[in-house]
DNA sequence: ATGAAAGCGCTAACAC
DNA sequence: GTGTTAGCGCTTTCAT
């Protein structure tokens, strides 16, 4: 590949010094007319393409953002070995995270800005997280994809989004739905419309949002007098805890209701049942949480909690650019509304 | 927001000169261990986060990989104005730019390698996709999303893979199916199978793949004696373009089939079509291209040309990694195969 | 309206 | 094994 041509290359062709260069392209009313179409005829014959790397040194702004995203646990542990069979991978794209990263991706396009896309499984030691944190303005993370402390860290140097996460400190924001309640909503529909007596939960408390789940699950039947079964550990995105998971639920003896922390693992729940010859809603209700496309595809179609997922994406970017103006200095912490979504997986019609 | 630590911060905390903390950093072996972590403790103690502008301006590379992509067009032009009904923008995600930019994702995150998005709608002169490939060190681009000479400006710096292109010239790579064929694949299907006489072709000339479908169709019905109407032109993403060129097709009396370009444009004349108490397949056979998830989806399922959209996103990758390796002087166009996959809009059972 | 020059933070010879 | 130092390409005062 040719050298790249510089700022010195299109000023000694335009026969202009490099500083008229510069300010061509960053405020051309400051140049004379004649002399910017020189500069721009001679950026246009050399082929000039700016290095953003100099204009960041420069600038000491990237004019880019940053989304730091789990790595999928599609990719094959062992090269040539699918981690998830192709069909079942394939069915449940997009996930809640691709939808986020969807609104996310619309309003960087929206606002010019560009994204930079990281995730783990970066192949040295230091975190991941770090690295794309160096190449941007600002960082969306979601919660649980990076540790907390490396996150920190970063937040003392550019704005951070964490998604789902908590609020620790100065530069850190967040945007979530009300997990709690929304799961107690879902689980009250289950005692008072279903009149369930059983249930067992399926999921992880990795996260904060996850934790709010339980919890929202838990204190649910507890006010109804009833009482929850222990939570099962399953985690999105690994097939093999959450059949297991179920497995451990089987043998306790089938409850009314299986109430999972998220659609993915309830719509692994579905299949697995059906391989043991069981079906919702007739033998037991299965639940959901977050609306996934797949979730209504499903048959039956779960009953869940759909969250404004490409808003939280978009309201992510809009609160970092808000604190990259310098309005951001008070922490934010953005609650958005979810709602129940009632299919048929409940023992609804 | 505190100043960013620099290298000069670690190494006056270590006790050491900033080459050490440099090394420390990237070439770990080659520091005393002692003196390795004390640089790391002081990194951390001040927050490090290195510089990827800096970084990146020292090294000559950014360690990151561009994907320059369409303005969706689901943004509203006017502000407050949805582009799209939600409901059929929300039932078309995602599309083929979208399963792509997944197998792009996917196997830069398997290659620890950074991902910068990028589309048009900067808000300055300069061509966006110079932006965006002044940031990385190679370039991929969907064909029809940045204009031909500025991608060719580009691909004399870095090597560039244009997704559905033509290679013309040093550093370019293209990626793609062999649209001709399949289309023609598909339209023998349609006269051989279902008999038809005459049919409309829906789409746009835009881009080499989108020419080579359509001469596919046209080349086809010729062969079987039959006479194609001309193209009616229509562009996925513009859903009015595709509803103006329904009604032209229309007004010249129903075909026995119509062939769009892509299933984005099928599913809305499927949808035009019944606003207009017409059915697929009982009143015209419709088939589109591309085999997007929508497509299964849609009452009837289309019969198209599946695309393996996210080996094209991997492939392309790969190119861009070898050319970067100094393997990819020659340029290479990698035509991946397609499959015809029969739904019931054909007329099939 | 344009130019000279001092950095921006890091890397990589090269010297020690 | 570690330090010195010269850039990398651009922006941005400050002069002119």
């Amino acid at each position: 590949m040719a050298r790249r041509p510089t700022v010195y290359d299109v000023a000694e062709l335009a026969g202009v010094s490099i500083a008229t260069v510069s300010f061509t392209f960053s405020r051309p009313e400051r140049v004379k007319a004649e002399t910017r179409d020189a500069v721009l005829a001679a950026a246009d014959s050399v082929g000039y393409v700016p290095s953003a790397s100099a204009r960041g040194l420069a600038r000491g702004r990237t004019g880019a953002i940053g989304l730091y995203a789990f790595d999928y646990l599609l990719e094959p542990s062992v090269p040539g070995t699918p981690a998830l069979e192709p069909a079942r991978a394939t069915r449940l794209f997009p996930l809640y995270s691709d939808e986020v990263q969807r609104g996310v991706q619309l309003e960087c396009r929206a606002r010019g800005l560009a994204l930079m896309l990281g995730s783990g499984r970066q192949p040295d030691q230091r975190p991941a997280v770090i690295d794309v944190a160096g190449r941007v303005d600002g960082l969306i993370a979601f919660a649980g994809a990076a540790a907390p402390a490396s996150l920190q860290q970063v937040a003392r140097r550019i704005p951070v989004v964490e998604l789902g996460g908590l609020v620790r400190g100065q530069g850190m924001h967040t945007v979530l739905v009300d997990n709690g309640e929304s799961m107690a909503e879902l689980t009250r529909h289950l005692v008072s419309v279903h009149g369930i007596r059983t249930a067992a939960y399926l999921g992880d408390l990795g996260t904060p949002e996850f934790t709010a789940r339980w919890e929202g699950f838990e204190r649910t039947l507890l006010e109804a007098g009833l009482v929850p079964r222990g939570r099962m550990a399953s985690a999105p995105g690994d097939d093999r805890s959450t059949v297991e998971a179920l497995e451990r639920v089987l043998a306790e003896g089938l409850p009314d209701a299986i109430v999972c922390s998220t659609d993915q693992e309830a719509l692994v729940v579905l299949d697995e049942l059906a391989a043991r010859g069981l079906r919702a809603p007739d033998d037991v209700l299965v639940t959901g949480f977050d609306g996934i496309v797949a979730a209504s595809l499903a048959d039956p179609p779960l009953t869940t909690v759909v969250q404004p997922m490409e808003h939280v994406g978009r309201r992510a970017v809009e609160i970092l650019v808000a604190a990259l103006d310098g309005e951001g200095t008070v922490p934010e912490s953005d609650v958005l509304p979810s709602a129940l979504r009632i299919g048929r997986s409940c023992g609804c019609s």
